[in-house]
RNA sequence: UGGGGAAUCGUCUAAUGGAAGGACAACGGACUCUGACUCCGUUUAUCUAGGUUCGAAUCCUAGUUCCCCAGCCA
């Protein structure tokens, strides 16, 4: 075998698997079609992400088509709102649906044809049982179910009730249309299933039209036919609904997609329901649907996670059937891997330290070359200002440092990036004994940061100068839950405990830093390196007068982990 | 106590009867003008018990654990 002619193959997760074999029996007739189907009734989060990824992904690998399909088929939860928020983040993931942007609720006509259709077949009946009579009729997991008193109304009966349903005579809740299956069935989904419940309610896209809307059983594979899906993917849970999936579209005789269940992505230290995240949103524990801390589509993109990033943690997770967890730090990796290569980088001080360089000339000031990006050649350098007046990270001070210590402490010697080595004279406290200024003196020699007697030091820290810099609001984040499953209760957990008793209370700071200059034409949305510390993103509530940035994600750091260590 | 799924390093994932491999994490080291990146090395796994087989993560039998299902939600 050639080694390097053969690019890496991506893993045959068992859903690539289907789909190869799918082309190579030309089941589909070579076409591969997939969708996502999201009902507008929240944001979309990365559990999504790995849904979109994975059904656009297997449509582009294959040669295939993608659609966006809104399931808005339960008009009393859904809003335009989230239809618009949707359609941006399928969008910035890259998955392209070109002109396919489909609604279910385009469809209701075909349904309701089809459902009669069911009816005259004598398939599916109007119910007049009460919602609580359904759920006593249905038995329990155990026990078989009866039939309803109404199961056996005639077609021409069950046609005039439903075309009468949809006409607006009946009370919301008063009859259901059900499919007529088996109520013994041991799977609970097949014991004659509600198709149509009647919801008087005007609906976001089609207005007072329908007074009957559908069920997600009856409605989906109706949808994937209409669209000629050929591999619907989905998540677990609808496992049990395949039986039923396949039952109605055998019924109707039309266009029959397989659908293929695979387990969905969970990730440490959060919450992904939806009823979760909007209590999050609607509760003020978070700024909103796209708080940077929010595992949110949005919150990432404000975070500055990048698409690229989460396509590389899907494809590293894998697609299987194991329900599983994936560790958050995967995702940060993943996002420090690509920011690593694209990020260019700036020097930014968060807690800023005054340094004062004693022998420098009075007023004096250089401009320093600076690499933009050691990964990346192409991405030049910059001028840098630098003078005697600096400011340094309080974190790379201490008066009395530990061993392996490599920062500044008196009589140390390190380099500051790009330009000098310096080295501590003294410092300057106040009358509380804190240090609020070192003093330091540097070798002119070392312009550029090399010392022409090879020299060495093990310590080089980035500084900004004081005249020069510019401020800015840095919000700095922590993982918005202190456990690693923040809904699994502890074992002493008292009668009135909820996932919001893990919120990390401290998973938001604001801190005021200094900015090498360059970055003041910064846009909302740049994504750069602050050197040493993390990459940050401009946040959309920066002015012109200040910019704000998210720390999307802080670098490695080996030195922290150590004191740790010491520390415990 | 019905039905449907799933069990492999700490985590995620390969293997399709033929040497249990990779990624992340952890640990140790090298390199370093970012304690970053990169590189090298180390530790750690087939749910249990039987069986078939020259050979089992894989096949068979019995069991164990976990997840999903009793919405007029999706």
């Amino acid at each position: 075998m050639s080694d390097s002619a053969t690019p890496p193959a991506k893993p045959m997760h068992f859903i690539r698997q289907i789909i190869a074999e799918d082309m190579k029996t030309g089941r589909w007739g070579g076409r591969v079609h997939t969708r996502f189907p999201p009902e507008p009734n929240g944001y979309l989060h990365v559990g999504h992400a790995k849904s979109i990824i994975l059904n656009y992904g297997m449509a582009k690998e294959f040669g295939g088509k993608f659609n966006l399909r809104f399931d808005d088929t339960n008009p009393a939860k859904e809003e335009q709102e989230y239809v618009d928020a949707i359609i941006e983040d399928v969008r910035w993931l890259g998955a392209d649906f070109e002109d396919r942007l489909f609604y279910a609720s385009d469809y209701f006509q075909q349904m309701y044809e089809w459902a009669l259709v069911l009816i005259d077949k004598g398939k599916a009946y109007v119910d007049d049982l009460t919602a609580d009579q359904i759920r006593e009729y249905r038995g329990t997991l155990t026990e078989p179910g009866r039939p309803s008193p109404y199961r056996d109304r005639s077609p021409a009966e069950n046609r005039d009730l439903f075309e009468r349903m949809q006409a607006g005579e009946f009370p919301d809740g008063s009859r259901v249309l059900r499919a007529k299956i088996d109520m013994a069935s041991p799977n609970l989904n097949l014991r004659d299933p509600v198709m149509y419940r009647i919801l008087r309610v005007p609906h976001h896209r089609q207005g007072r039209k329908w007074n009957v809307y559908p069920m997600y059983d009856w409605a989906h594979g109706n949808e994937d036919s209409i669209e000629g899906i050929t591999h619907s993917l989905c998540t677990l849970e609808f496992e049990n609904h395949r039986p039923l999936y396949d039952w109605f579209l055998d019924q109707l005789g039309i266009h029959h997609p397989q659908q293929i269940e695979f387990a969905k992505l969970v990730l440490s230290y959060t919450v992904l329901s939806k009823r979760k995240l909007r209590e999050l949103v609607f509760g003020r524990y978070v700024s909103g649907w796209d708080d940077p801390r929010m595992p949110t589509i949005a919150g990432m993109r404000r975070r500055g996670y990048t698409p690229e990033a989460l396509w590389a943690l899907v494809e590293e997770v894998g697609v299987t059937k194991v329900e599983s967890v994936i560790d958050v730090g995967r995702l940060e990796n993943a996002v420090r891997n690509h920011l690593n290569r694209v990020a260019p980088r700036v020097m930014g001080v968060l807690r800023p330290l005054k340094l004062t360089i004693e022998n420098w000339p009075e007023g004096h000031v250089e401009m320093l070359e600076c690499v933009n990006n050691p990964e990346d050649p192409s991405a030049g350098t910059r001028q840098v200002p630098f003078s005697g007046t600096l400011y340094i990270e309080q974190e790379d001070f201490m008066e009395n440092p530990p061993k392996k210590f490599f920062r500044l402490s008196p009589g140390a010697e390190v380099r500051l990036r790009y330009a000098y080595f310096v080295k501590c004279t003294g410092v300057v406290k106040d009358a509380s004994g804190k240090v609020i200024e070192v003093k330091g003196t540097y070798d002119p020699a070392t312009r550029g940061g090399d010392a022409p007697d090879g020299r060495k030091v093990k310590g080089t820290l980035h500084w900004v100068s004081a005249a020069h810099a510019i401020d800015a609001e840095v919000r700095l984040f922590d993982r918005l839950f202190s456990h690693p499953e923040p809904e699994k209760p502890p074992k002493d957990a008292p009668p009135d405990w909820t996932y919001l008793h893990n919120l990390n209370p401290s998973s938001l700071e604001v801190v005021r830093a200094k900015l090498e200059p360059s970055v003041a034409s910064a846009k909302p949305g740049d994504r750069m390196q602050f050197e040493r510390l993390g990459y940050f993103c401009v946040d959309k509530d920066s002015t012109p007068d200040l910019l704000v940035f998210n720390r999307t994600v802080t670098l490695k750091d080996t030195w922290a982990k150590e004191q740790a260590k010491g520390a415990a």
